[in-house]
DNA sequence: AACCATCAGTTCATATTATGAACCGAATGT
DNA sequence: ACATTCGGTTCATAATATGAACTGATGGTT
């Protein structure tokens, strides 16, 4: 078996992987530069990108004659936040911890190594955090990153960095990126604090993101019991004090628990 | 030319068109249901579905093992609005707009026969429009909607439900939709009414779109003059009475010229 | 001004790739 | 007990996607 990675459509995963080279530092590309870099055949890139803009998903600027993502990608990613049962059932909640805490809160998805954004809502502060639907975010820096990564390692899975990966599972050593000095990078260090983090039900991230930044999360779980979703607070260091913290604690993880039994959850305790 | 509608890739296209068959009304799909809806063969929508899947575009339900729109859906859109420069070029100039007239206002491209909420600034009152990004309505029902067709039209282009489509131009014959009473279906009073709004620069629709609510929009224009994207306010009827529209009009002229302005686009004066 | 490099986009022969009829076993309904 | 419908798989076939080579335009360099 020399190369085939998945079965299924090749020219679809490489339309997708055209897709997924649009990001925050790079909304548009030209055709030649964009192709060697996903490592296609310059004619093979412009078929599929044609064919993804009869289909709107890119669309071209007039100006630069450049191709980025189109409407319809805006069309489908707002309809997929929106039929995530988890963000509606957790809004009213994430609206309640606000109005306790002062802070911001979020919900977050594990997704690959990363935690995405699903949902926001705004603490009244000035000095706050901006928490943008669908960015992502490094899990193991994360505060509810660490609850999700915590989860999947208790169930056996594969944590990124960890030196529990099975056999062969080479994709997954990749190094744990350094976000600020105190951002965990040593996978053994990291497999401490998850298990930790499990036993406890919550975890924070001290400056671990971005510095003077504090968050404090738990997990939202299925009725199953397994951990699907997390939420948390964040705010300034100088507000999430370690003395706050367990008080803090105790609120987040009673609403996570709350969202989990209005999604038919079972309770977090394990 | 028998059937070649696009050249191409077909398979990207049909994975694409998997795609759009979410909605509001259907977030999930079984895979036959779903093949037999798009005209393809289950065997087919399998192979586009797992690549799909493969990419994040598309999740299973853990449950019902139904298919439905994936995480990676939710950060490329979310990319995709962030990436339009619209946005942020508009978004201040809405939130005065919003202070000035304590009506929700928004941001809209034209997209096929559709308009596309860019973004939304709710006003400060209870009884709002809530006007959710991401989502669509019928171009001829609403006042962005006119303001950007009425474009098209006068730069020779086909508008939905018109008289003046070009010879072969069968797919754009199709019924403009009532949404309400007061909704324009007729192509050549709405060819009419978009020769108004051409000439005098802004549209209204006026409970054209859902009953009660009233809406003021004007046009964005690019360097070229060409109309990029539309704004408008809208509320209740009771609020936006006939004697306040010339008003407002005025208000949502000069804020669409300044947003112009600002993304290097000339004034709007014809 | 001639040159070179790089760009977007097109052509076309090739075989790789996607395709769909038929099939399987499991649920579910009658 | 039988009939449907489901999700998923197999496999021979040809239709489809592929990429090397080409065109023509643009812009920088000497």
């Amino acid at each position: 078996m020399p190369t085939k990675p998945y079965a299924g459509t090749q020219s679809v995963r490489r339309a997708i992987a055209l897709l997924k080279m649009f990001s925050d530092e790079r909304h548009e590309w030209g055709l030649s530069e964009l192709a060697r870099e996903v490592g296609l055949n310059k004619t093979t890139a412009y078929r599929l990108l044609t064919a993804l803009q009869s289909e709107g998903m890119v669309a071209r600027n007039p100006l630069t004659e450049g191709w980025r993502l189109g409407p319809e990608a805006i069309t489908l990613g707002a309809l997929a936040l929106r039929s995530n049962d988890l963000v509606s059932a957790a809004r009213p909640e994430l609206e309640a911890l606000v109005r306790e805490t002062g802070e911001t809160a979020s919900i977050e998805v594990l997704v690959g190594n990363d935690v995405l954004i699903l949902d926001g809502v705004e603490g009244p502060s000035l000095v706050g955090a901006s928490s943008e639907v669908g960015t992502r975010w490094p899990a193991h820096a994360t505060s509810t990153g660490k609850v999700l990564l915590a989860a999947e390692r208790a169930g056996g899975g594969k944590v990124p960095g960890g030196p529990n990966g099975g056999p062969g599972r080479s994709k997954n050593r990749r190094q744990l990126r350094k976000l600020t000095p105190r951002t965990i990078t040593d996978p053994d260090r990291l497999d401490r604090e998850l298990e930790r983090v499990a036993e406890r039900g919550w975890a924070t991230a001290v400056e671990e993101l971005e510095t003077g930044y504090v968050a404090v999360g738990a997990p939202i779980r299925d009725h199953e019991g397994r951990a699907v979703a997390a939420i948390s607070i964040g705010g300034p260091a100088a507000r999430l004090t370690a003395g706050r913290i367990p008080e803090l604690a105790k609120l987040v993880f009673r609403t996570a628990d709350r969202i989990s039994r209005r999604l038919g959850g079972r309770s977090a305790r394990r």
